[in-house]
DNA sequence: AAGTGGTCTAGACCACTCG
DNA sequence: GAGTGGTCTAGACCACTTG
């Protein structure tokens, strides 16, 4: 038997108590991809707990892509694994802890400058409103990794100007000073040649390929909150995307549709 | 008033006929962003409805970042553009289209090879196991952008050395002949320098930047089917990317939990 | 015919926010 | 205290798949 039983008295959610416990059979591999997990009517039965509960927490399991329903089947563990931290907001510092490296970075700058046209669009500025400009060299075990320029809106930041922290990060100091978790970001990259300038800030040769990064960050509002130019070496670094083919909300009735 | 009558005997369900609405208010700017859009309570009232009906329409729309929920105050438009096109698993052709260009290919060959380290290892077969091999350049509006090489399995694959058409997506086949649908990919871009080679297919300089990107394709089951090499022009190319915060299932118990 | 997931109902209690 | 979303119940009918 693969289901446990639930604590009735704690705070977390039956689903989701139902969810996690799937989820670790599914990681240790008792159910392995392509096996079934328990139905809807077995879970409810089992665990004493109505068919929506149990189907809430297959749904959330589904959701992430972990398990697979069809219908009139069952609903079967997905083969395909779950990457971390693809296509999720995470800062450079999340990110490349994540990968086991130690971070640092280096200011360049910091001050309050007129925004230029790419940035005011970004951030729904005035033309020529002022933002902070705060620019670092973004080291992993010491060695230079990319260069980051933010800009985010003088009127709301202006105290970074005085107290952010070469060694924190951005993202932290917004959410302990501010309060401000970012929600979601756009981010472009291109690929290109680095300028003499910048090789020497990245240690390497002039010339090398290089990402070009934008990225604007935004509130749960949709208000933009942070616009970020970056450059960083073509050599150490690789974008990493998992693709998904918007499952959405189909099986049944489409296709009656279609017919 | 935002909400319109129900079609009941209608084969769409309720949920997403609601959906369906509530989307069409936000989209046509009838509900702006920071608005909060009716309550899970009038939706239910006034459609005669369930509330988890009602609910569930407004989990859809929260789900893909249309609409936020805030416990105690209300669900609000977000002011967050649906990029489309993002993060979403769509063939060359899909995405060029979408663009409105004119889209073809150059078959530069197509054959059976035996696979190599990398190709075998991405879609799980045995080392120099068979694979077919096609090689394409891909060109929007007749200007070459990148130069594709496709390794599928031979065994179930054979039958496209016969059949496969240059005027048609490979995506497309694979669905029409053989009832295949891609359900999410790994891709990875690297930025560097193409090659002499490389160069003269497309039609830049010898040394010019470049996107390489591999993709693994996957089924719903989590088996890989494609495996892709790809060399793009950095100066007609860019990376869009959507990042989300997983916004997952917190809101309640997780605040207690932390007290 | 039996089992599955998809949809739906009509209630319920709770924690939370706001005036 | 009124309104909101988050969770949960105990049923129901349906379309679909499989034996």
């Amino acid at each position: 038997m693969v289901l446990s039983e639930l604590d009735r008295g704690s705070v977390v959610p039956l689903y989701y108590q139902i969810r996690q416990h799937l989820l670790e059979q599914i990681r240790t591999g008792l159910l392995k991809p392509g096996q079934p997990i328990p139905s809807e009517q077995e879970i409810s039965e089992q665990l004493s707990v109505s068919r929506m509960t149990a189907r809430q927490a297959v749904k959330s399991l589904c959701d992430e892509g972990l398990v697979y329903s069809e219908r009139g089947k069952g609903t079967f563990v997905s083969g395909i694994k779950q990457e971390k931290n693809v296509s999720q907001l995470l800062s450079f510092t999340q990110e490349m802890k994540a990968h086991g490296a130690r971070v640092h970075s280096r200011i360049l700058s910091l001050k309050a400058v007129s925004s230029d046209a790419g940035v005011s669009a970004a951030l729904r500025l005035r033309p020529g409103e002022k933002v902070v400009r705060l620019k670092r060299v973004r080291l992993a075990d010491s060695v230079p990794m990319g260069i980051e320029t933010s800009y985010l809106p003088f009127e709301r930041f202006a105290n970074l100007l005085k107290t952010f922290n070469a060694d924190t990060s951005l993202y932290q100091t917004l959410a302990d000073q501010y309060g401000i978790h970012m929600h979601a970001a756009d981010e472009a990259a291109e690929a290109g040649l680095v300028t003499a300038q910048d090789a020497r800030l990245l240690g390497i040769r002039a010339g090398s390929p290089v990402f070009f990064f934008t990225r604007v960050s935004y509130l749960k509002s949709g208000r933009p909150i942070e616009f970020v130019r970056s450059i960083y070496r073509g050599d150490r670094f690789k974008i990493v995307n998992r693709l998904t083919h918007q499952s959405n909300l189909d099986s049944g009735w489409r296709r009656k549709y279609a017919q």
